[in-house]
DNA sequence: GAGCGATAATAGTTACGGGG
DNA sequence: CCCCGTAACTATTATCGCTC
């Protein structure tokens, strides 16, 4: 179990135990906190009461209450020895490691010398941080230079038959995974992220062409990274707010196994983020969704929990799987048709630049051969004030909006400007050739282009934002504004069994399309327009403005526009 | 080999704050 | 006020592996 569900259960526990006990809270400690486990062991379900159970009822009820005193404790002592064991572990890896870098490294320097002067500055403060590491510096630092460079490690095809994880195939029913779902319950033996389509593994790319290759991925510029706060070792103080994201733990770096990285992202086990996004089960609400890496053996593990839902944690051999999983549900609930699609390593954290470096900085980050080293520089501080500012605003956004990127509509209504604009997700419903129209971004055509040329379309703009406005973002605003408190949910009233059991469980079996329930439903909402219908036009209109704007005279215009009316 | 589903990368959109 | 850099979100697209 990862530690993250054993958290989340215990606290649940705890404030159960709490609830149970107000009354019981002047009662002597009593001897309870000295029985050991073994002790409890002995116990059995109303045990020795049988003598006086039946008597007394208040003395079961003692009993019971007491039993489960000693069951919040041992999962507490539980976690901690998870903890130590993970901590133990962790340390083992590191030592084993450094024996083997000792190792090479003594090979290393009897075959050549020619390790000079290569990047030991961007190393060192890079690894200033980390917390064992003072001894494992000097050997990492030989790595770094010996280390072939990162753009030609990549094509070194780094696995091929003999990987001895990889297995052979997978089976079939393991790639494939329900129809509408990918979430993969818990208690099914993953399908390692390697063949199968999963994983971005750098076995499965190794051999093949990278999905796209229109960027070659060695040729990266300097990403610029926020300032974090590092201990008095070095090490970044965690919790630490990266954007929307809350850093918890940025867990630790497997080398050892090609499944725990590729070219562009380090999957430490351990790590462990939250952040929010619309529930899954309440459309009304937003979640902390706490996402985390553990191990799954042949790969890494990418599991959700929502505060809201514990029990609809999912689990995916990818972060993108997972993700979409979680997008595909919030949407559902919400009966938006979007695409439910979603980047995984986006919602993770992996492509934000400072949770990179922050992971590029953990020790064995340099071993791992596929991953393309990358540069990054600390961001200047008056930009990074701006930077969490806006950050910091997008997180209000999200929880009043259900979104970073709406506003949160001003008091007046009037605002033209700031009413929120047709999004993305509206735009993409309609047909592809106007939605690849793949427009110049839009601020850009406000800004340079000649808008009111169109006179008509800006009237007609007005009318549609306003609309949109109305029903899209304001019913959201709605929706999501003064949900803050704590409400309901799972505060304190289950029994304590089931928690454990329901966190493993992912059920998620998805219902059948909802798209034409959900044109019902619009439809009685709006005036008998259905609301993707509407959206579509709304986007619609403002693709082809935009389009228009850049290509002038398109006899398209005038056709397109009919097919809209027509609608 | 076509079709399909899954995945990740990328492009586009929206929004924000700081600075000139 | 405009420009710039950045972040977040969403859709689209390229690619892969599996099934039929």
């Amino acid at each position: 179990m990862p530690p993250f569900s054993l958290h989340s259960t215990q606290t649940s526990r705890g404030r159960h135990h709490g609830h149970g006990h107000n009354t019981s809270a002047g009662k002597p400690p009593s001897t309870s906190s000295m029985m050991s486990p073994a002790t409890l062991s002995g116990i059995t379900p109303y045990p020795s009461s049988s003598t006086e159970q039946r008597g007394d009822h208040g003395h079961s009820e003692d009993k019971y209450k007491k039993l489960k005193r000693k069951l919040k404790e041992m999962v507490e002592r539980n976690e901690k020895i998870i903890d130590d064991l993970e901590r133990a572990k962790k340390k083992i890896r590191f030592l084993r490691k450094e024996k083997d870098l000792l190792l090479d490294r003594i090979d290393n320097i009897t075959n050549k010398n020619d390790s000079e002067g290569n990047s030991s500055d961007d190393f060192s403060s890079n690894f200033s941080g980390s917390e064992s590491e003072s001894e494992g510096r000097s050997v990492i630092d030989s790595i770094t230079s010996r280390s072939p460079p990162a753009a030609k490690r990549q094509h070194f095809t780094p696995y091929p038959t003999m990987t001895p994880i990889q297995p052979a195939k997978v089976p079939a029913h393991k790639r494939k995974s329900p129809p509408s779902s990918h979430i993969i319950p818990t208690n099914t033996v993953l399908a390692p992220p390697t063949s199968a389509s999963s994983a971005p593994t750098p076995s499965a790319r190794g051999h093949s062409k990278p999905k796209r290759n229109k960027k070659p991925p060695i040729a990266r510029n300097v990403r610029r990274v926020q300032p974090v706060e590092r201990d008095e070792n070095g090490n970044y103080k965690l919790p630490a707010q990266v954007g929307i994201l809350l850093v918890h733990n940025l867990g630790y770096v497997v080398p050892d196994r090609e499944s725990f990285h590729n070219d562009r992202y380090i999957w430490p086990v351990g790590f462990t983020v939250s952040r929010t996004y619309p529930s899954m089960v309440d459309p009304n609400r937003n979640a902390t969704y706490t996402c985390s890496i553990s191990d799954g053996g042949d790969g890494p593990r990418f599991e959700i929990v929502p505060d809201d839902a514990p029990e609809q944690t999912i689990i995916a051999n990818t972060a993108t799987g997972a993700w979409t999983a979680v997008v595909r549900r919030a949407n559902e609930v919400r009966k938006r048709e979007h695409s439910n699609s979603a980047s995984g390593p986006d919602y993770f954290g992996f492509t934000h630049p400072t949770i990179a470096k922050m992971i590029q900085d953990l020790e064995g980050a340099r071993e791992c051969k596929n991953y393309v080293w990358q540069e990054f520089e600390i961001m200047q501080s008056r930009t990074a004030a701006g930077v969490a500012a806006a950050a910091q605003k997008k997180l209000s956004n999200l929880e009043k909006m259900g979104s970073a990127n709406k506003k949160p509509p001003a008091d007046g209504v009037g605002v033209g400007t700031s009413a929120p604009r047709l999004t993305a997700a509206k735009i993409s419903s309609i047909p592809a050739p106007i939605a690849n129209g793949k427009h110049s971004r839009s601020s850009d055509t406000k800004r340079t282009s000649p808008t009111s040329s169109v006179g008509l379309k800006d009237d007609e703009e007005e009318e549609l934002d306003e609309e949109d406005y109305d029903e899209s973002n304001g019913g959201r605003h709605h929706d999501y504004q003064g949900h803050g408190s704590v409400e309901g949910s799972l505060e304190g009233d289950e029994e304590l069994d089931e928690m454990a059991e329901d966190e493993e469980d992912v059920e998620v079996e998805e219902g059948m399309m909802e798209e034409e329930v959900d044109e019902v439903d619009d439809s009685d909402r709006e005036n008998g327009v259905p609301r993707n219908e509407e959206s579509m036009r709304n986007g619609m209109v403002t693709a082809q403005r935009d389009r228009r704007i850049e290509q002038a005279a398109e006899d398209s215009e005038g056709y397109e526009m009919d097919d809209m009316e027509e609608e």
